[in-house]
DNA sequence: GTGACACTACACCGTGTAGTGTAATAAATA
DNA sequence: TATTTATTACACTACACGGTGTAGTGTCAC
């Protein structure tokens, strides 16, 4: 893994990790709950412990904290994604049946799920994302948009190798998988944000179970 | 700002309908263009050729402006699916066949998708909706979350009695349904922001035949 | 001790912006 | 024409917030 070894601005210090980690955290909370504009880098400030002036001499400005919040809740998100298809989707795994597979791809989700949306309000975070993104024309590691569903669709695609699934276009397939899973846990129960909160672990399975039907080879 | 937040139809002035309408359509181009928070109400005022105190006459403040701008996009949205439905999945419609079935729901599914979401920029409503929805507990309308999905579940049901479709969970399909179709449009290629922008009718389209065959009886 | 460094506390600046008060003016109405 | 009403233009308040400068304090190494 690559860490930063760059000057992306001027004059920061280094100062210990702790602090470092404490107004990582606190920015990436307040901005989950309250949302980037609404919050005060004061607001940031006060919640790590530390005094204003040192979250300047940390990071450079507020835009660049968010910035490096989403480059860490994104790897946190890809990092989780490789290792859940490791565990259940990876290529030694014995996926010899139908019944295996859909088994397998539940479980995939499921886990995912849990370790990363679930945890600290993923859900307003990709929200956030997706709002305040314009901000974020300098991310440097795009691969957090694409990475995710490129990994699930190259797993797809392989299952299709083996016979398991009818595929004609991965990255769509990957697309419908998310739609069904993930997404549905992300913003409740559609897109005109419900008040309803079923469970989780229903929703995924149910989803997961829908794009099988819709996926399974016959 | 914690000052009132009350005074929704207290000296309001009525004024021309011409003028509330010219405000009304400011703000929702505005705000769905730059977002609730970044939009002041000099900028709105500025579009719609009024003066910010004239703004402040018709409606009460900013934050009235966006629940009524809430409103009427919903609303608007509501009456375009009720009527997609009477136009493609109404009770009188000759669905006999399977392959009927599933040329209906796509033609609704577009319809919908090009009456409302493609115009104006609505994906972005939806994510103002969803992120400064927190400023929206007194929303008046809150048929506008629940309605949209309600009515599709019901068509959905009544398509399983026909022994068209295989549905144990109406509102569950009806969230399939929506995440494979509209979803999909709305925040491009997942949850994870994407950049593609690839043809809105083929997204639709290859959604809604997913969905079929999650859902059809064989 | 002395210096180098990390950090805080705090005052301060500039700016953007919600919201109000009011005088002047245009338009409708009597 | 006189009066009332709608609307504007504009000044003005209040305030939150991003960002900076700086004085002072604790700590550690030499």
């Amino acid at each position: 893994m690559d860490h930063h070894t760059r000057a992306p601005t001027k004059g920061l210090r280094e100062g210990s990790p702790l602090k470092r980690r404490a107004i990582l955290d606190a920015a990436r909370v307040l901005f989950v709950a309250e949302g980037f504009e609404r919050t005060s880098v004061d607001a940031v400030a006060l919640r790590a412990n530390v005094s204003k002036r040192t979250v300047y001499d940390y990071y450079g400005g507020k835009s660049t904290l968010l910035v490096r919040v989403v480059e860490e809740v994104g790897q946190a998100l890809m990092d989780s994604i490789h290792l859940a298809i490791r565990a259940h989707l990876g290529d030694e795994a014995s996926l010899t049946g139908s019944r295996e597979l859909e088994a397998a791809l539940i479980a995939f989700a499921l886990q995912v799920a849990s370790s990363t949306i679930e945890s600290s309000d993923y859900a307003a975070f990709v929200k956030l994302v997706s709002t305040e993104g314009s901000h974020l024309t300098e991310m440097s590691g795009h691969s957090l948009a694409d990475a995710p569903e490129n990994a699930i669709a190259e797993r797809l695609a392989y299952f299709a190798r083996e016979g398991l699934l009818e595929v004609t276009n991965a990255n769509r397939a990957a697309d419908h998988f998310v739609a069904l899973s993930f997404a549905l846990v992300i913003n409740n129960g559609g897109v005109f944000g419900k008040p309803s909160v079923p469970d989780t672990t229903e929703t995924i399975t149910e989803g997961v179970r829908a794009f099988f039907r819709a996926y399974s080879a016959r």
